[in-house]
DNA sequence: GCTGAAATTCTGGAGTG
DNA sequence: CACTCCAGAATTTCAGC
């Protein structure tokens, strides 16, 4: 990688762990003025290093009590499935969409209120998104979460 | 929820998408005052709502460049299972660990260097934590990731 | 990348409804 | 009892080096 140094990944390591950390903390850890520290996360931002930055919430809080992994099999899958996909993205229970090795090429990780929304929203995917290019879909629900974007629950 | 209002729902909801927010930005959108805001983040935090915070990184800055989903299938799935998966997701290069409704109960996410480290790790999952219960290992690696975390991308 | 000063934010306590 | 207000502390931010 370009223009990145160990300093660099050494703040992308701590950020993905302790998103929250102040800039104050952060320079402590790796032996940089806040400034500094300031204008790398800038220039990692600007590189596309780092996307963005989120909490990691227990979804019961916010009564969606059932979360569903969706994997799905398309009969063709080209770059005219890449669109699709970024309108699923945008969705506001969608917290991950993935493209994949494997039969089941994409991989969609959504939350819900209960069961029913579950079903439409598989029903969704079939008649709005993928439409028969939809070949099969594989639903699983969340049991137990042990740890959650580098975020270690329990 | 107990002691959850609808304020606190739409702070969770914020910090899900923009987890470095300062409290003063927060507190303009949810009509309150910043210390009112802490305030309720600690109650928050104390209450296991929200369980930490995370950077979304492009892993290829970190020379991660193979994401890997494994999807295990157990002999018997109970309680004792819990330490292992506990164990895994300590693993600095774990980012998620679930169990999960279906055949292939576990389910991890992890990154590596190369596909030998992929290797490498199904074979110390196989040997070191699950040993004989492990009955079957589906190996599938990200190729394009639209959404992560809550964060779009691209 | 550091320094130092100014702007902003954070924080804890006192006061209000 | 949660919220706001306010003052001191800490952090962030930006200029110049």
């Amino acid at each position: 990688m370009p223009g990145i140094d160990e300093k660099d990944r050494e703040i992308i390591r701590i950020l993905r762990e302790n998103g929250r950390i102040t800039l104050t903390e952060l320079g402590k850890r790796v032996k940089l003025s806040p400034a500094s520290v300031k204008n790398r996360l800038e220039k990692l931002e600007k590189l596309g290093a780092i996307k963005g930055y989120s909490a990691v919430i227990d979804p019961a809080f916010l009564d969606e009590f059932v979360q569903a992994f969706f994997e799905i099999r398309l009969a063709i899958d080209d770059g005219s499935v890449d669109a699709i996909l970024s309108r699923i993205a945008k969705l506001d229970n969608v917290c991950a969409v993935y493209r994949r090795s494997g039969e089941n090429q994409i991989l969609i990780q959504a939350n819900f209120h209960n069961t029913d929304e579950v079903k439409d929203f598989a029903g969704l995917l079939k008649r709005k998104y993928f439409g028969k290019n939809l070949e099969r879909i594989k639903i699983t629900l969340i049991i137990d979460t042990f740890k959650e974007n580098w975020v270690t629950l329990g």
